[in-house]
RNA sequence: CGCGGGGAAGUGUAACGGUUGCACGUGAGGCUCAUAACCUUAAGGUAGCGGGUUCGACUCCCGCCCCCGCAACCA
């Protein structure tokens, strides 16, 4: 029987276009869900955006745009990222989208309500006119707003609160016991520690005055949900929730909400609290990844050493980047990303390593004679056996560059097995078939990291009731990069 | 203050209480099926510092130094 796996991204704020952070996750998540597949699952891969807020309703002011038209185009941009990422995606959710979204939302919104989880309280903040919104001391310069130069004022507004704090003891048991298995481990004690200190009450609305371009909360006229209750319940939403109850209990719970280390907190901490509250299941894991860090330094626009993730697919190819990614970057920590080591993989994995790999294998399969009938000798079936099961238990823990790494070892083993039996002297056709029938598990293990390399290698391996009989040359799959 | 993680060849990383392994890069040799690719091999680490436990520690414990993350309204 099928079992379904149900995956998410985080829903990426729009106020800018997509960077290499956001590429990354997609593609971490994208191969997740490829692999899932091709172990036979019916996967349901979902991502979006997240585009409520004043922020984007003042950028949408700035420019002189209505803010749907503003939040559009960029959400468009992240969208455009499937093609150029060759991403899985199923379905692309935008928290701005009123016949899908809104009514899971407020469903969600009423539930907690209803069990009398949502109360009124005064919030007090530090308000910044300039900004039109509360401000923390963390984003103040010399006791003054950056951006306006101005002293936020200390105000006190009427919210609707969340009472998180009610849900701490079970949230905490649910990570201590892995029934919400939080992955990488010091992921998992970072948010353990934060439990422990106990969970407050959150703000759960705004006024109508300061937030227009939000989610109005049900019953409640003056109210706008405040970014958690928005944007936290696409997941849920996305699949039925609030519309369709048949497709919601096919995929709830999630199997895997991967995000970004920053967002933590509301992932394993606020979304318990919720779901719980509702009488809902908790998402099975969380996989937290790192931050990108490009040539050594932090991201920013300032330096100008952000990367766009157009550009370098632009030059080098989806899989290229995506291999960059899989492989260079430890899954559960931060990684670099850099022009040189970019070419560096590229040359040695690609280029030297796989592509080259698929024109020997298949240059002497292609003139071979004799390979119909054949069947593996037991040392490949094993090192093929082997790869997939320690690549299958990195992956089980999210080591998706452990993952790569295994099955890029898998053609250093090929490399090493030619150069030992010599087929071009031999003609050998059992060593000929071996190595097909390696390069044919190198393809399919690889097909999640490398969709479209991966695609053409098990293209030209022809095959006949599932039994490989030959195959037609590769030519060039990675070009050698000059340095 | 605190909590959590980490410091290993030029770079990136793995396992492990008992000859530090792997990959890239570098040097030498070999091969020619292949994308000046591939294979073999060499050099290169006193495993942050100082103690302790132990017959024996990179691995366990303690102290110190350095780096990073968390420290709640930030997506």
């Amino acid at each position: 029987m099928r079992k379904e796996f149900y995956i998410t991204t985080p829903i990426y704020y729009v106020n800018d276009k997509p960077h290499v952070g956001h590429a990354y996750t997609n593609v971490a998540t994208d191969a997740i869900a490829r692999w899932r597949r091709a172990q036979g699952d019916d996967v349901f891969f979902l991502t979006g955006t997240d585009e409520h807020g004043t922020k984007n309703q003042r950028s949408a002011e700035k420019v002189g745009e209505e803010t749907q038209g503003f939040v559009d185009k960029i959400a468009d941009k992240f969208k455009d990222l499937k093609e150029v990422l060759d991403l899985s995606w199923d379905f692309f959710i935008r928290t701005s989208d009123k016949e899908i979204h809104w009514p899971g939302a407020q469903a969600l919104w009423k539930k907690l309500e209803e069990v009398g989880d949502i109360y009124w309280k005064d919030y007090e903040g530090f308000y910044c006119v300039g900004c039109e919104a509360f401000v923390t001391e963390k984003d103040l310069v010399d006791d003054v707003c950056p951006d306006h130069k101005t002293k936020p004022e200390l105000i006190k507004e009427k919210n609707l609160y969340f009472k998180l704090s009610k849900y701490s003891k079970q949230i905490e048991k649910a990570i201590e016991t892995g029934e919400l298995n939080v992955q990488p481990e010091t992921r998992r004690n970072e948010i353990l520690a934060f439990i422990r200190g106990g969970l407050e009450d959150v703000s759960f609305s705004r006024p109508k005055d300061k937030l227009k371009w939000g989610v109005p909360v049900p019953d409640h006229e003056d109210q706008v949900m405040y970014v958690w209750c928005d944007a936290l319940s696409n997941y849920i939403s996305a699949i039925g929730y609030g519309r369709d109850e048949k497709e919601f209990n096919k995929w709830w719970p999630a199997d895997v909400h991967v995000i970004g280390k920053d967002i933590l907190r509301f992932h394993a901490a606020i979304w318990p609290g919720m779901l719980l509250s509702a009488g809902l299941p908790l998402p099975k894991s969380i996989f937290v990844h790192g931050f990108i860090t490009s040539e050594g330094e932090k991201m920013s626009k300032t330096i100008g050493n952000v990367i766009d993730p157009f550009e370098v697919v632009e030059e080098f190819g989806s899989d290229a980047f995506r291999y960059y990614l899989l492989r260079e970057i430890p899954s559960d920590e931060d990684g670099d990303f850099s022009i040189d080591k970019f070419k560096e993989r590229y040359n040695a994995d690609l280029a030297n390593g796989l592509g080259n790999f698929a024109s020997r294998v298949t240059t002497l399969a292609e003139k071979a004679e004799g390979l119909a009938g054949l069947l593996v000798d037991e040392e490949i079936q094993n090192k093929i056996t082997e790869t997939a099961i320690s690549a299958a238990k990195e992956a089980e823990r999210f080591k998706l560059h452990e993952v790569t790494a295994k099955i890029w070892a898998l053609i250093k083993f090929g490399d090493g097995y030619i150069n030992k039996h010599k087929p071009w002297e031999t003609d050998d056709a059992q060593v000929i078939f071996n190595l097909l029938a390696l390069l044919d598990a190198i393809a399919s293990f690889a097909s999640p990291i490398v969709p479209k390399a991966a695609g053409i290698i098990q293209k030209s391996i022809k095959k006949e009731d599932g039994k490989i009989i030959g195959a037609q040359k590769v030519v060039n799959l990675f070009p050698r990069l000059d340095a």
